[in-house]
DNA sequence: CTTAAAATTCTACGCTGTAGAATAATGGTT
DNA sequence: AACCATTATTCTACAGCGTAGAATTTTAAG
């Protein structure tokens, strides 16, 4: 029942080489199955890997967490311009607290990362989603800040208080944006 | 310039003892100071104590972060029900957000705390200061959730982001929520 | 054939929270 | 006054964290 121990130095071309493809989607299924961020140890473990392997591909632990960021933040879902705009708007709501919720620990590195193009993809979403509204500009940008921040702060609560919430807990508070943004239309 | 060792054992009635209170002041400014969470052993550092006496008085980290927690909750603004609602409102949610950002770390623990107590307080004085518009009961829970978790959302974007922000970043997403209320008044 | 580069492991450091044992002073009982 | 349980404290230690730096081995280029 020997752990295998692992050769110093760099392996033969025979036994696949690790790439930081590899070691993102180690990281997102760890991250997934375990509901928090994963120790480089863990990750590395988990890829029969030394730790130090990962700083091979990785200048520290907060890019890989970015590259994992920016892996999955295509997933939520792209809302279409013609349809009815509220389903479309709960629906790109409920993606992305599914994913944030899916991902914990996600948010943060959302917020934090020096590159901004993540954070904005859900803003860019929320846009073409309240396109049909066809709002003065002032008012686009303050329904834009205040449903992208309610977002946050929801995907926070639920994954400070994971058995409290569901997703469904927006219905009311988006309903309530909804009637709002429809006044102003 | 020796750091004064010190004597193990409980110490003589002369030199003060430790109190709970103490130690959260301590931790308080620290966290003032250090824009984060202090360790425990930075708290004890300060205290000039080892760092495990602060187990003494509180079980684990996190009760100690909680009862700084509640010691600060009830700084945050208490509206008046007479004056202008919505002077009140952006009173009360400036002043949430200004505590949050003083310290920040507080919210976090506010959001995973298993006593909902301090969690409430913002969302009690906010509902103080939502009275005078009369709303359904449907529509102020709304309205509650809504801008709970819209604040909890921007505390968390300026905490990751401390430079980008500023807390006058709400004016136009509260605006956006006050004509929403007036109108469903 | 040599050699620089690339990919990996190993060792080690300082930091974290905290369990468990040792120690010393206190306050109450006899 | 002697004893003793309780209380307040320190010490030692452990497992885990991110990661710096050096050693090691293989590959690929000249």
């Amino acid at each position: 029942m020997s752990v295998k121990e692992r050769k110093r130095g760099r392996p033969g071309r025979s036994q696949g080489q690790l790439t930081s493809d590899l070691i993102v989607s180690t990281a997102r299924s760890l991250m997934q199955k375990n509901g928090k961020v994963p120790s480089i140890r863990q990750v590395s473990g988990a890829l029969g890997v030394d730790a130090m392997a990962i700083y091979h591909y990785f200048s520290n632990k907060s890019a890989l967490l970015e590259a994992l960021t920016v892996s999955l933040i295509d997933d939520i879902y792209e809302p279409t311009v013609d349809g009815n705009w509220q389903v479309e708007l709960e629906r790109l709501c409920k993606s992305y607290l599914a994913l944030l919720q899916t991902y914990p620990g996600l948010l943060e590195t959302l917020l934090t990362m020096d590159t901004f193009g993540p954070a904005q993809r859900f803003s860019e979403r929320l846009a073409l989603a309240l396109t049909p509204l066809r709002l003065s500009e002032a008012t686009f940008t303050d329904a834009q800040d205040l449903i992208v921040d309610y977002m946050h702060g929801v995907a926070l609560a639920m994954q400070c208080n994971p058995d409290n919430l569901s997703s469904d807990c927006i219905d009311g508070a988006l309903g309530l944006v909804c009637k709002a943004l429809e006044v102003s239309r």
